[in-house]
DNA sequence: ACTAAATGTAAAGTTTATTTTACATATTTT
DNA sequence: AAAATATGTAAAATAAACTTTACATTTAGT
């Protein structure tokens, strides 16, 4: 009953569009470290919504846009 | 330079559009306890992005159908 | 009015996100 | 090839999300 979520995104991706923007710069306008992007950019977390939306806001996309949500199956 | 943002959600309305369902009724459908389904609904924190996905997945609609992000303006 | 179900508050404890620092490797520029 | 810039890894410390438990209040049903 329980499901299976993943949640990937495109923020290399993005980034690249974006003028090559840099991880660095990426992290100022969200307001975080490198350190936290370097990770949600890898996967390793997925992000607070507060950060998310801050992405989002900082290539001018929706959230959707960077972050995608599938449902892997019922457990 | 750095921006102010609010966070505001819709889970109370669309709890009553989905058939009146319950805190209780969401909390289980997303996964968490229904402590945190009061504290999210309540705006008291915002929650992860993985949380803010089986929410909006719970009612059948889209993270920003759930989720709305403001800019307040400039610091 | 009584009972049950739904919502709210609070506080301590656990887990996960985020920061900070420091260093290593890769990529670009000159 | 040297220097500078960008990316990566790691680990300890802090902050924030989430759980659990327990009780108080409000709302709905009979």
């Amino acid at each position: 009953m329980a499901k299976n979520f993943e949640i990937s995104n495109n923020i290399r991706r993005l980034r690249f569009f974006a003028n090559a923007m840099t991880q660095q710069e990426l992290a100022e306008k969200a307001g975080v470290s490198r350190q936290t992007i370097i990770a949600v950019e890898a996967g390793k977390y997925s992000p607070s919504l507060e950060l998310a939306f801050r992405i989002a806001d900082a290539f001018g996309v929706k959230i959707g846009e960077v972050f995608d949500y599938q449902v892997k199956g019922d457990s």
